[in-house]
DNA sequence: GATTCTATTGTTAGATG
DNA sequence: ACATCTAACAATAGAAT
């Protein structure tokens, strides 16, 4: 399997750009939650997209 | 180099919490930015913390 | 205490079910 | 559309400077 180098830049195509924001949604709420976490502060993203949007607190509220 | 698996915990440690702290908020901030070029969306991430607070939007306002 | 190094762990693009 | 797989790629813990 080889994966091209993918540049930075925005993904025309629908689907693969549907699927990069879910994976990379879930891969940053863990880093956020781990840094919460690590370091005992308050951390929130928020995330802005058609799909939907999402605003998260660590530690939960 | 061996280096030990962390456990997801405080770090109790004041030199390494703060390494940590700064390594990772590093890493966060690219991949904030990252998604939202990927995907053409707006992003936010608040991080307070006793070292300083953060806020940074993606793309830059 | 900041910066750099690198072994190791973690993330993810593209493929496949 | 959604879940899982895994090679390729990236982040980072701990050490060294």
């Amino acid at each position: 399997m080889i994966r091209k180098k993918v540049k930075l830049a925005y993904i025309t195509n629908d689907s693969s750009r549907k699927a990069t924001y879910k994976k990379r949604k879930k891969g940053l709420m863990k880093k956020m939650s781990e840094l919460s976490t690590y370091c005992g502060i308050d951390t929130c993203a928020i995330m802005y997209s058609p799909y939907e949007s999402e605003t998260e607190f660590w530690p939960s509220p």
